[in-house]
DNA sequence: CTCCGTTTGTTGAAAATTCAACATACTTTT
DNA sequence: AAAAGTATGTTGAATTTTCAACAAACGGAG
């Protein structure tokens, strides 16, 4: 566990803690660390809501995908960030999302019942636990609140450019990377890949953006 | 607040605490009730992110308008359920959302700092309070979800049959009742108002669903 | 370096959505 | 009970999206 520290110091579950108690802590918790090779399932929708994910290393997608076959995807995640705690907490029975591997990861696994059901009112650090994850869990309304504000726009243009918009402002600069190719973008913001594809070539004619694959530019 | 008790007892987030430590606690969070006509503006878009409301009676709609006058309702929430709680947590500037009264409401605020910041490790009712709050959160990821879920699918048809399933689900019953009017239908749904008029009418005469209102019947 | 699989861009036809305008039904007010 | 205001349904034209099919560009493996 020893080698994961540093990047559990990132983790917004583990704010606070020191890492002398951490590491007790994850003992305490039962935490577990497995692998995933890059297109790997480390959810799978449907299968129970056990675990609070982290990933430690890699990359990965939260997607679903509804019975005609049109993918949605939900985010994308990188080191430090948590996933599947909102269904967790909320002890559903199915998680109703699928998280796979963009590229190899090492994920760290905490049982939910280990962070709801235990010595809630004995230790200081399971406090402070529940804390952070009150926070993580606000933070999480927000980010969706941001996809259905790209979403709820009318035309592949407007939710393409509302997405560019928050991307550059999240990554403060009018040139920045996004996570998706074209096809993974066209899911997240729900619309036609080549409709998206066009688009992006109308944009750049106006002179209003210049784009190579996942490299943005907002003129 | 005495004659709040009730209500509050079914508020998420005060379950598991005994009535009479509750009354003390709204004292200690210095909790307030305010009163809003119809159609009155509970919270703004923009102003600061400074209370959790709490609906006491009444009903209200959860919104947000884009720069071309096109609304997008979020949520519908009644008594006893719980808003702004995502934005006060994540400590926010300004809320992207307002709250609006659908008729005459009464309204409990909490000034998040006192629910944040204040005596978190030494009263055991701030503890459960947090935890519950948590839970709470949780909860508001799984209806942002669903939302999600419906306005993903690529046609009004589809986004409509997946609102109404989802109600028919929750409602228990294929006879059910909406929260909203056809406007306000079509901009949860993220469609046209005549658009979706014309294909609640194609659905009828198609025998899948009958409707007057707000009442509706998946058949 | 070449080959092969994948990603991205392009096109045109079909289908769906939006928009504006109006008719009808329903509610509330006076 | 009539009038005024609001909500809902209907229509057709304009716009946009989707879909399928293909071409071009790219990247990795050998």
């Amino acid at each position: 566990m020893k080698q994961y520290l540093e990047i559990l110091r990132n983790c917004p579950l583990f704010q606070q803690i020191e890492e002398e108690n951490l590491l007790t802590m994850l003992g305490c918790l039962g935490a577990k660390v497995e692998f995933f090779d890059k297109k790997y399932t480390i959810m799978a929708e449907g299968t129970p809501a056990k675990y609070i994910g982290i990933l430690l290393s890699g990359s990965a997608q939260i997607a679903r995908s509804d019975y005609y076959g049109n993918r949605s995807i939900l985010s994308n995640i990188g080191p430090a960030e948590v996933f599947g705690e909102a269904f967790a907490c909320a002890e559903m029975g199915a998680i109703p999302v699928t998280v796979i591997a963009n590229e190899p990861c090492t994920v760290m696994l905490i049982d939910r019942d280990h962070i709801l059901h235990t010595c809630r009112n004995q230790c200081g650090f399971h406090q402070q636990l529940i804390f952070n994850l009150m926070k993580d869990l606000a933070t999480k309304v927000l980010v969706f609140h941001q996809k259905i504000e790209v979403v709820s726009k009318r035309s592949t243009r407007n939710k393409l450019m509302t997405y560019l918009m928050l991307q550059a402002k999240k990554q403060s600069s009018n040139r920045f990377t996004i996570p998706f190719d074209r096809q993974e973008l066209a899911d997240y913001l729900e619309v036609d890949r080549s409709g998206l594809s066009a688009e992006i070539g109308k944009l750049s004619r106006e002179g209003i953006l210049r784009s190579h694959r996942h490299h943005f530019e907002l003129l």
